[in-house]
Order: structure tokens, then C-alpha cells, then sequence
DNA sequence: TTGAAAGCGATACCAT
DNA sequence: ATGGTATCGCTTTCAA
């Protein structure tokens, strides 16, 4: 027969709500919405709905939108793909339903998932040697960022610290003037793996004015797998997927089921994986590696 | 005092649930995040939340999607930045709750709210105009596409129709490759406006390798104000923004509220706007026009 | 005007 | 095992 039995009285009789809430203080949901789309497709079958908000970085906000959250009696709440000073403003310490912060800052002894940035760039730059490539620069973006240090140490345990990185911001621009500034210095390379895919758009863009081939004189991979970007840049760009969809699905069911929770101690990492595409030979042979490529 | 009333009780005892549902077919939320955003912003003062849920192209999970936000007894319903199969995939006419659909396909008689990219093409070609540009050529995408027809119509608006458009796909490439055949042609022209963002980096880049100065001599203005490719392009890229922010709040209001519904002939248009960088000159003058900048 | 009682649609605990 | 009933927290209706 068809009976649909009503969530809102469900509810109200003390069950669960089937309900989580997703927070962000994301600008174009870059991350957040690969993140949403994934925790949307593990919850589904469970048959529970989210309820999202986009606030823009003021903590009034946020504490608003987690009331009402709150109010409707979510199972859990998720905060995603937003800068660290969100969770700063947001105390969520005595909220009493599972909290997990998805490629976010987060508290100490809170569940965050993120992608294995490390494990990542190692996947870059194995993927570099293995193509007969020696000396592989690294330019990325402020010295300080989690994210440039993750990386950088996965660099670093493939090629050791042989060749200095050039450190920037995250941008296109960046990418460009390190390449100029590459050129003046003299330095010799046949491969550039680049923080995001920012800078190594403005990198391809850099060889390209200064003549070089790509991928035949200097191999390039990104980090991110922004595919607006990755795709239609010339060449179209190797890089590193964050496999944010995944991280998506696993914060789903962590929330939901906080036992699945795998250490309390620093966040959980999920797999990166390499999407080779034209802009460091070897785009023929379809390499693929562990995880979900697609976010 | 502080008393906040259960939402979950509220709805059950027959009052509406302050909730609405948003639907979108989205692959990297270039169009919903940003609509999502205003409608956020929107409901929140209301003190109405919203489900999202995102899927993939399957007819089987849209309608899951929408039996769940009914069983949720959701206030409304919006389909945003969808591809317009879903719509077809979907019969949501007797369902007894408002529908609006944003930035998306739509049946026929439904509330549908887009950009107005005629007014946007004619504030583009107008700003060249009145930039000195005599010979504006412009590279679009799909000639079937109605964003193609809609804004090749407020191009010819100002210039009338002495300059045939050149038609391809919404890809960097093919900005690229316009850029060659229009070399190769001969056809002079001193300002070129583009389809979408995508079309003119490629534009861009056509330009750059063939040594043309911009805005110097040929100037460039985009579409869609993408801001990641906009504002990192060589140079920074005149755009015409969507609006989509606003029109996410719009479909708020109009979900809330049936009443405010414009026509139910054909879409409600909302203002684009220019945003003014250095692709046509002029940039300092900081140059703006009707509409919410920020999608 | 104010206060008490009857749903709303399920769950859960009792009795039988 | 099985049916009846209190409960969840609020709105609405009806008395007083």
C-alpha cells in the first residue's frame, strides 16, 4: 500500500527528526557545494533531508541559523568549506546532537574530515617521476596556510627539500610572476607541481608566454581539480581531485551515526586522487588512482 | 523572556512548516550556490529555513526529493539552475504548494525568474559604445541556446544587426579558436563582446598571443561575472553580472508569498548589471549600474 | 478577555 | 500478540 507516514508527527513523538543541518560562510561554494551534493546522496537513502544555510561570515548569523536548526530539531549538524573564524564565533560545545566540520577549522577534540592533502601531493609528484620528470619545483601559495604546509610536506617526502618552493598567494597572478621570476633566476626544471589550480593556470599561462612547451619541455600538475579551471586550460591540467563529494557522503553518515567516528585526536582523512589530463604527458594511458574523482 | 516555540509542534498542529524546499540539477553550483545564498538571506528574517537537495539528472531521485520535502510539508517549492530535462522529468502541477522556478527551465504558466540577458547584453554593448568602440564584434555560444538568442537580441538592440555574431560552445577553446578565425578572416573590429565569461578568456587569450593590446586595442567584456574567471583573467574582465543573489531572494519573496507573482506569462526579468574592470577601459571611473553586483 | 479542552499524526507504554 | 491511551508542543475552538 502507499502509506507515508508524516515526518512532522514523527518527529514530535520523540523520534529523530531525519533532518541535519548544513552551515557555511562559503563565497561561490567551491567546497560546500560538492560537499552538500555528496551529503545529499548518502542521506537520501535514509530517507533524511538537509536543511541548509549560507550566511556571510557574521556570527550573529550563524548562531541564528544553528537556533533554528535547533528549533527544528535536527539529528546533527555539519559545517563545511568555511574559513576558521566561523567556528571561532560558534560555540557548539553543549549543543547535543553530533557536529562535524567538512574541509573546515574546527575545534580541538571536534570530528573534522578532510581531504589527504599529503597523501595527495605525493600522488602529484609520484605521478611526475614516474613520467621522467627530475627536477620538479614546487610554487604555492602563503607559507603559513595548512593547506601550502600539507602539501608542501608531501612534496617534500617524494623529492626531499632539494628545491626551495616558491611561496605566493593563491592566485593566477602568482602563478604568472613566479614563472617570470623563475626565468630571471636561471633555476632549470622540467616540472612544476603548484598548490591549487589557480596558480598553476597562471603557471601554463607563464611557460606559454615565455614559449616553453607543455607538457614536452615542463610538465605541470594543479591541486584542487577546480574543473572549470583544470579543463579549459592549455593544455588542460593534471591535478589533484580533493574528492569532496566523498568527504560529503562520509559526514553524512558520521553524523548520523557518531560511533563511526574514526579518532577523536586531529581530523579524519579521506583520499585525493590524480586526474591526469593533458598538461604532463601520459593523459592517453586514462591513470587513474584511490578515491572518487569526481566532486 | 525567552521562549522559543518547537517549529516541529507549530507545523504538526496544522500551521505552515516555515520551510521550503530547493531542487537543483547542478554539477558545481555555479548557478544554485549563489541563489541559494539569497534565498537563505531571504527566509532567514522570516524565520523559514530551507531543505536543499541536490541530484543528479535522475528523474527517479527528483521526484524521491520532492515526496521527501512533502512529507516535510514544506511551504514551497524552488527548482534552481537546472538543466531543463529535470522539469520534464517532473510533474509538479497539482502538488498544492507554490512552485518557482529560478534560473532554470520551466513548464509553461509557472512562475519562472531569470536574468534579464537582453537589458545585460545592451548594457554591455552600450558601455563599449560609449567607450569609443565602433566595430563590436560578438562570439557566443550555441546559436539554438536561448541565452544565445536572448543576448545576441540586446546586442543587436544597440548595433543592430551589420556585424554577423559568431556562434560555438560556452568554452574557452572556442574563444580561442573565434579569436584565429577572425585573424585569418580579417574582419577588423575594435571591441568584442562575449557570450559568457568562458568565451572571453579565451577571447583574451587569442588576443595575448597575437600580440593585440587590451583594452588598448581591442576592449572585452564577458557574461556572467563568474568572479573566479573574471577577476584573475589578463586583464581583469568587464562582466555582466546575473544578479543571481538577488534572484534567489526574489524566489524567496514570490514562494512565500504567491501574491507578489509579476506575470504568469512568461518569466519575471530581473535587472543584470555591469561590473567594470580593466578588459574595455574605463575601470577607475568605477562604473555601475542597476542591480546587486554580488551574486 | 481569559482559560480549559480538543485535535494534529505518529510513537510507546500499558493493560488485557 | 493486540488494541487502547497518554504523550510530544503547539494552535484552535469553545466555554465560562
Amino acid at each position: 500500500m502507499q502509506f507515508k507516514p508524516d515526518l512532522t508527527a514523527k518527529t514530535l513523538s520523540g523520534m529523530r527528526s531525519m533532518s541535519v543541518g548544513l552551515l557555511t560562510d562559503d563565497r561561490d561554494g567551491r567546497f560546500s557545494f560538492p560537499i552538500m551534493a555528496g551529503l545529499t546522496e548518502a542521506l537520501a537513502d535514509r530517507g533524511v533531508l538537509v536543511f541548509m544555510s549560507v550566511i556571510d561570515g557574521d556570527g550573529k548569523a550563524a548562531k541564528a541559523s544553528v537556533e533554528a536548526f535547533l528549533n527544528r530539531r535536527v539529528d546533527g549538524l555539519v559545517i563545511a568549506g568555511s574559513r576558521t573564524d566561523l567556528v571561532q564565533s560558534l560555540d557548539l560545545s553543549g549543543i547535543g546532537i553530533p557536529v562535524a566540520y567538512a574541509v573546515a577549522g574546527a575545534p580541538p577534540n571536534s570530528c573534522q574530515i578532510c581531504p589527504d592533502n599529503r597523501h595527495g601531493a605525493r600522488l602529484a609528484v609520484d605521478w611526475l617521476k614516474s613520467q621522467g620528470r627530475q627536477r620538479i619545483l614546487h610554487v604555492t601559495g602563503p607559507e603559513h596556510h595548512l593547506e601550502t604546509k600539507t602539501r608542501l610536506a608531501g612534496y617534500c617526502d617524494i623529492v626531499g627539500s632539494v628545491a626551495p618552493p616558491l611561496f605566493g598567494d593563491w592566485s593566477e597572478a602568482w602563478g604568472r610572476a613566479a614563472m617570470l621570476e623563475l626565468r630571471k633566476s636561471g633555476r632549470s626544471f622540467d616540472a612544476v607541481f603548484c598548490g591549487n589550480d589557480q596558480i598553476a593556470r597562471g603557471v601554463l599561462e607563464g611557460l606559454h608566454d615565455a614559449g616553453v612547451a607543455v607538457p614536452n619541455d615542463v610538465a605541470v600538475v594543479g591541486f584542487e581539480n577546480w574543473e572549470v579551471l583544470a579543463e579549459s586550460a592549455r593544455p588542460p591540467l593534471t591535478s589533484v581531485d580533493l574528492g569532496l563529494k566523498a568527504i560529503g557522503r562520509r559526514v553524512g553518515a558520521v553524523v548520523l551515526e557518531p560511533a563511526l567516528q574514526a579518532n577523536v585526536e586531529g581530523p579524519e582523512l579521506l583520499p585525493c586522487s590524480l586526474v591526469v589530463r593533458q598538461s604532463c604527458g601520459g593523459a592517453d594511458e586514462s591513470q587513474s588512482t584511490a578515491g572518487d574523482r569526481s566532486d
